[in-house]
DNA sequence: GTGGTCTAGACCACG
DNA sequence: GTGGTCTAGACCACA
C-alpha cells in the first residue's frame, strides 16, 4: 500500500503535487526514515499516472535528498540532511515572505497568521508517533 | 520612478517576477490607493522587458482587481475590495500548510517559524506611515 | 442644468458611457423631442471630461439621429426616426442573444429573465410623464 | 472538428468573438461538461488566427472558470461554478437595463421584448438533448 | 502532442 | 501620451 494519498488539482504538475504529497507523508510520521518508498511501476499504476510521470517524482526526491536508491532493493527514505539546510533555508525565506504579502493584502491580522501556524502545525503533528 | 525593483531568478516567468513585486510594494504601503501605476511602456524600458510581458504584468494585476484602467490616462491602484476574501483565503490555507510542511522537513520548530513570520511582517510594515 | 448624470465606471470609454446615459435620459422622459441638448462645452465643464469626448458624444448621437443640430442655435432631440429600425433591430438581436446566452450560463431560469425584464421596464417608465 | 463556429465581424476583437461563439456552444449544449476543447494550435488552423490570439480565447476561458487546463494533455469544460454568481448577476443587470433602455428607444413594447426573449431561449434549447 | 513564456514590432482606440 | 489587439515565430515544460 502507498502511504499517501494525492487529490490531483489542475494548474500545477503532476508531479510536484506527488512530491509534495510524498514531502508531507514524511513530516507527518506516516512514511518514516528506513523506510521503502513505492516503486514507479507502483506509483504509476495507483495513481494513474504516466511512468515518466512517476519516474519524475522518485528522481526529485532522491534529488533533495529525501529519498536513497538502494540498487537492486529499492528506494528507501533517509534520514533528514542538515548539510543543504542553509540553501533551503534561503527559499523557505522566499516562501515566508510571499505568505505574508498575500496574508497583508487579504487584510489577516499577525494573530490570524499564528493562530493558522499553529493549527496546521498540530494537525500534521497528530499522526504522526 | 517606478516605486518598487525587481531582481529577476530564473524557475519563475518574468511577468510573475514583476507582478509579485508590485503586490508587495501595495501590501508595504509604497504603492497606495490612487496612486498611479507605472505605464507599460515604462515597465518595458525600466526592467527591460518585452512591451508585451509589461503589458501581461499590468493585464494580470487588472484581473487581480489590484489596479484599475483609466483608458488612454493610464492604471491607478484600487482599494482591496473585500469581496472574495473567503475564496482567497481557501488558498491561502494551502500555502500555509505547505510552508509548514517545508519548515517541519528542515527540522524548525515551532518557535522558528512564528519568529520568522513576525520578522517579516515588521519588515514590510517598516516603509508604511 | 443637465437632465442626466453619469456615473463613471472603469472598463469603458468615457464617451461611450455619456452617450449611453444620455439615450437612457431620452427613454425615461426626462429628455423629449424637441428639448435642447447641453453643448459641448457645457458637457466638458459638466463631467469634467475632455472637450474632444465630449464633441464626440454629440457627433454620436448625431449620427445615430438622437440628435439633430441647429446652425447658431444648438442641438435638439429629434423625434424617433423610423427609418433604420430595421438595422437597429439587428444589433438588438445580438444583445438578446448575449443576455440570454449569459442568464443560461448562469443558471437562471426563463422566468427570472422576464421578471427581471418587467422590472427596469417598469421603472424606466416611472419617471416619465 | 470544432463544435462551434464564429463568424467575424468587425468592431469587437477577434479573441473576444471566439470567445463568445464558444460560451455560446456550452449554453446550448454543443460543449458539455467534460468535454475536451480545442487545442489552441487547432483553433489557430482552423479560425485562421494567429496561435497567440488563439491562446488568448483559452487563457481567458481558463479565467471565466469555464474551461481547465490539463497541463500537457489539452483542455475539457468544467462545470458551472455556482460560487461568484451574485457577483456576475449584477453585471447582467447592467445589460439588461442597457437592453430594456435600447428596446424602448425602438419603440418596442415590452411584449415584443418578452416574445424576442422567449425566442431565443428556446432557440438555445433547441441543440441541447 | 499539449499549454506557457518571451521577444519584436505593427496598428488602433482613446483622451 | 495611454492601454488593447494582432501577427510572426522561438523556446521551454509537461505527459
Amino acid at each position: 500500500m502507498i502511504p499517501f494519498r494525492v487529490s490531483f488539482a489542475p494548474g500545477t504538475s503532476l508531479y510536484e503535487q506527488v512530491v509534495y504529497a510524498a514531502k508531507k507523508a514524511v513530516v507527518s510520521g506516516q512514511l518514516r526514515v528506513g523506510d521503502p518508498f513505492p516503486s514507479v511501476r507502483e506509483l504509476s499504476k495507483t495513481f494513474k499516472i504516466n511512468p515518466n510521470t512517476a519516474h519524475r517524482v522518485v528522481t526529485q526526491l532522491v534529488t533533495e535528498g529525501i529519498l536513497e536508491v538502494h540498487l537492486g532493493v529499492g528506494t528507501v527514505v533517509t534520514k533528514r540532511t542538515g548539510s543543504s539546510a542553509a540553501e533551503r533555508s534561503k527559499l523557505l525565506q522566499k516562501e515566508f515572505e510571499q505568505l505574508i504579502v498575500e496574508a497583508k493584502r487579504l487584510g489577516l491580522t499577525f494573530e490570524d497568521v499564528t493562530s493558522a501556524a499553529a493549527q496546521h502545525w498540530k494537525r500534521l503533528d497528530g499522526s504522526k508517533k
